[in-house]
DNA sequence: TATTAAGCGAGACGGTACGTCTCGTCTTAGA
DNA sequence: TCTAAGACGAGACGTACCGTCTCGCTTAATA
C-alpha cells in the first residue's frame, strides 16, 4: 500500500501511466477492505484513486477484471512441506485463513467468487484460477505419495479440491476465526478416512 | 411455477394478500432463471408479479430477504439410506448436483451465496441455513456410527461440512456436471482416508 | 380546534359519525397549518384524526374537496361600515390582511387557490366562492352608491374585484404584512383615481 | 418550440450540453402545455425529452426550478405607450390576458403561482420576478406623471400593483377570457377614481 | 523542431434500479 | 351500514452507479 502521494497525475505521453494504473489498483483494494463488496463500485474506485473512469474502463473492461487484478497482486499462501501430510495441510488451512483474516485478500476473494456468479469473465478467471491452485496446492499430496505416504492411486487434486472447498465455504459462510484443532479434525478426515475397521 | 394468472389482484382488507404473495414469489424466481442473480432486481420482479413495489418491500425487507425465501421454498435432496456410508455419500452429492442442473434451485443457491457477501441478513440466513443442513446431512453418518461402520469420535457434521463444501464450491465454480465416477473418488477418501499404510 | 380525545371511535350505526367527520376537519386545518399545503395528504390527515382513509374518501371525494370544506369552516371578515367608502375598504384589507396572518385561514385559502390550479372541483368551488365574496364585498360600495358617494354607474362588484384581487396576490406572494398606510395607497387609488385633473 | 429531433444526444465532454438543456426545457414546456401542471412531473420531462432524470437533477434542483426556467423562457408583454394611461392600460391587459390564452405562457405562470405555494424557491422566484415586473408595468403610470397626466404623488408600483393582481386573480380563476369593455371598467376605477364628486 | 497520437483528469450524458412516499381503491372485522 | 385498519397496484420522488462520450491538457515518438 504504497500511498502514491502525486499531487496530480496526468498523461506521459502514448502510453499507460503506471502510477494511474498502481493508484487505481491501490485505490480498489482500499475501497475493497474498507466498504467491502458492497462498498466497491468503480466510481469510487476512481474517486478515491482521483482518476477518471474511462481511464479505468480503458485498462480493466469490467468491474470483475479490476478485482481480479487487484486478487491477483496479493501474496498467496505456501505449502508447507513437514514431511507429513496431516501436518502439511493443517498448517496450509490455519494459513490461509490467517491470510484471510488479516490482510485484505479475504475480502477480495470473497468478492472475487460472488463476482463470478453474476459476470462471465470472472467466473472463467476463477475457474482458471482455482484449476492452478488446485495443482498448487495438489503438490503437498504429490510429494506424500512420492515418499510412500499416502497410496499411488490417489489423484492429488481430488485431494487438494476437497481442502479447497472446505477453505473457500468457511470464507464465504465467516468461519475462518476457527482454531488448528478444528480444522485438522476435518483435514484427519480426509488423510486418515472415517471408517472404524481400516481398509486395505 | 403454477402461473396463477388472476387478471388483477387487490387487497383482501387489512392483511396480506397470499396470492399477491405467492404471484411475487413465483415471479422472482422466473427471473431468477431466466435473468439470471445479475438481472435479479425488485422492479425486474414487481413487473413481472405485476405487484407495486411497495407491496414487495412491505414483506421482504431486502432483495437478500426475497432471495432466500425463494430459496426456502424449494424442494430438498433427501438423505439416502443404503446402508453404506460411501454408497449414501456419492448418491446424496449425485442427487444434488442433478436437483441444482435441473431445477431452479442451484441458480438461485449461488445467488443467495452471492448475495451473502453484500447483504448481512442473507449471509446471517446462510449460516443459519448450512448450519441446518450440516445437522441434516450428518444424520447419514451418525447412522453409520450406529451401526459401527464408522468410528464413534467422528464428528457427524465436520463430514458433512467437507461433502457439503465440496458441492458447494463446484456450484460456484460452474462443476456440477460431474459425473458419479468423479464425485464418488472424492468421497472415498472422505470415507477411506488416501493413506497408504491404514491407520489402526 | 375542540379537540375531540375520543380514544377510539368506531360506527355509530349506518349513518355518518359527526365525530368522525369533525375529527377529519380538525386533523385537516391542523395538518395544513403545521405542516402546510406541501405536508397536506389525505394520509397524513388520516392518520392524524385516527380515522381510515376510505372513511375520508367517502365523505369528501378528493383532497380538494376537504381542502374546501375546511376553508368554509374559517370565520369570515366582515364588511365594516363607517360612511365612508375609503375608510371602509381600508379597514376591510387591513381585518382581511390580520385574519390571514393570525388564523389558519391564509394558509388554508392559499391551498385551495394553490389546489384549484390542478384540480377542476377545487377551481369550480374557488369561482363560485370568489363570486359570493365579491358580491358581499360589493354591498359597501353599494352602500357608497346609495349614499351618493359614489357614481351610480359604478359596478360594486367590480371594485370588490379590484380589492379582492389586491388581498389575494399580497396573500400568494407573502405580502399581507403590510400596514395599513400602504394598503390604504391602493384603496385610495381605486377611491380617489390617480388623475391630475379631476374627471368631470 | 423548435422540435430540435437529435436522434441521440451524448455528452459532449465535461460541460453542460446545451441541446440536452434545450431539449428539457421544450419538453417540459410540452408537458405542462398537454398534461397541465398536474401532470407536470420530472419524470415525465425526463421520458419526453428522452433525457435521464439525473441530468435535468443536475441542472435543475427542483421541479420549481424547472418551471421558473421555463417560464422565464416566455415572451413577455409589452408595455403599450399611446399617450392616454388608460388605453396603455386597457391595451396592456388585453394584450396580457390574449398573450395568456394564446400561448404556454399562462399555464406555465398558473404552475408557478401554486408552486410557490408549496417551494420556497419558487416563492422567491415569484416574489423577485413579480418585484419587476409591477417596476416594468410602473413605468407607463410614470410616463403619465412625466406628462401631468397623473399626480406627481402617486406611485407607479402601487397601480402597477393592481392592475397586476387583477390580471393574476383572472388567470387563476379562469377569467381570462374577458372582453376590453370589461377589462377597461376596471381600469377606469384606477385611473379615474369611482367617486361622484371629483376629488380636488 | 514541429506534428501527431494517445493517455490523462474531469465530468456530463442516457439509462436503470434503488427504497420511500402518497395516491385512490378494496376488503375485512367489529360496533 | 358505518368505522378503523391497512393491504393493494400504480407511479413519482430524488440518489447512486452504470458504461460511454467528449473535452482540454500533457507528453513522447515520429517526421
Amino acid at each position: 500500500m504504497t500511498e502514491t502521494t502525486d499531487e496530480t497525475r496526468r498523461s506521459i505521453g502514448a502510453r499507460r501511466n503506471p502510477a494511474s494504473a498502481d493508484a487505481i489498483r491501490e485505490a480498489a483494494e482500499a475501497v475493497l477492505l474498507e466498504a467491502g463488496y458492497a462498498g466497491f463500485s468503480i466510481e469510487a474506485v476512481a474517486r478515491r484513486a482521483r482518476a477518471g473512469k474511462p481511464t479505468i474502463y480503458r485498462w480493466w473492461p469490467s468491474k470483475a477484471a479490476l478485482l481480479i487484478d487487484v486478487y491477483q497482486r496479493q501474496k498467496r499462501v505456501d505449502n508447507p512441506d513437514t514431511g507429513n501430510l496431516e501436518d502439511d495441510l493443517a498448517q496450509f488451512l490455519q494459513s490461509l485463513f490467517q491470510h484471510w483474516r488479516e490482510t485484505p485478500a479475504g475480502s477480495i476473494f470473497r468478492s472475487v467468487i460472488a463476482e463470478a456468479q453474476t459476470d462471465e469473465a470472472a467466473a472463467t478467471a476463477l475457474t482458471e484460477y482455482a484449476h492452478n491452485r488446485r495443482a498448487h496446492t495438489g503438490r503437498m499430496v504429490a510429494r506424500a505419495i512420492e515418499r510412500g505416504e499416502v497410496r499411488a492411486d490417489v489423484e492429488p487434486t481430488v485431494v487438494a479440491d476437497l481442502v479447497a472447498s472446505y477453505a473457500w465455504v468457511h470464507l464465504l459462510t465467516g468461519r475462518i476465526t476457527e482454531d488448528e484443532a478444528t480444522t485438522r479434525v476435518a483435514i484427519r478426515a480426509i488423510v486418515h478416512g472415517i471408517l472404524a475397521a481400516p481398509t486395505g
